[in-house]
DNA sequence: CCGATGTCAGAATAACTGACATTA
DNA sequence: CTAATGTCAGTTTTTCTGACATCG
């Protein structure tokens, strides 16, 4: 309740705007991104990068479209992120002997160490992000968008399929 | 419920990834942009565009950098979105006597029927979006997404100053 | 022949930077 | 002289398209 230090004759965006709904998701976002991408950025890493070696940990090794289905990273750009990768030692990029058209990627232990690296990074952010909510508001947030993100299909429609 | 009619070989991303907050921001606001952004486009219009409507008719006539600072649209964006909107008979601009680096920027009648139309359809694709909830649960989405971005500064951030 | 895969080059978006002339 | 304004040209970032060779 500080009494007003500046007298403020600040231009706030009117009431009627902050309370729409898809733009305070879109200012939340923001930040989040901002958040999660300066703290990986320190380590010379992207949302990428953990997207794929979380989902290489959860569900073990796989093909890139296989990967891309389940991070929503387009299978285009997978190829830049996994070169990344692979330099670094964190996968393994082998021919699949049972179908030659694909890679199967394979976590390191280096990439396990680096998952948990940025895995700590994405909590920190995470916990600066939420910060203003108590942990019984933080939970209802995020079950509140898992619900919007149940209802309104895989948040990565199209892609490629058309039928 | 239903007995899983496709044995679904499917491919989710990982229940680590579903859960980060950040990620499920992302997702909601892709999907709110989406029922938005289709609904304008529809109209030949933009977010900005109803941005900068509903600012004037709360806040009345402003310059183009105070509507910069009141809708978070670069003052350089802000050119483009006004030269669409003074096409359309939205608004005039008119040179201000009082500061003659300045525009006044003034909603019209048919700026005031636009952002009429425009009011419509946002509050429609909100209703889409949050269709998954009930209103008490819209009206705690809502209430923590604007804690978020009270905490963490106006979400547009530098923009200019570095002060 | 059709479809999936990995790859690359480039388009489309949106937000931001830098510069400049004008005026306070 | 410094700072704000309106303007424009151009960069950066992220995501998506199109094409292609390979293989099932």
């Amino acid at each position: 309740m500080s009494p007003s230090p500046t007298p403020a004759p600040e231009e706030p965006a009117p009431a009627r705007l902050r309370a729409v709904p898809s733009r305070l998701l879109a200012g939340a976002t923001l930040v989040a991104d901002r958040l999660v991408g300066e703290r990986l950025a320190a380590e010379g890493a992207h949302k990428w990068h953990f997207a794929v070696l979380l989902t290489l940990a959860e569900a073990g090794p796989a093909s890139q479209a296989g990967l891309s289905r389940r991070t929503g990273i387009h299978r285009s750009d997978m190829v830049a992120v996994l070169n990344d990768l692979g330099d670094a030692g964190c996968v393994r990029r082998d021919p699949d002997p049972a179908d030659r058209r694909r890679n199967v990627i394979t976590l390191t232990a280096t990439g396990r160490r680096r998952l948990e690296r940025l895995d700590a990074l994405i909590r920190e952010a995470q916990d600066e992000l939420l910060a203003p909510l108590d942990p019984a508001e933080r939970a209802e947030l995020t079950r509140l968008l898992t619900a919007l993100a149940d209802h309104h299909g895989p948040a990565h429609p199209g892609q490629d399929e058309e039928s």
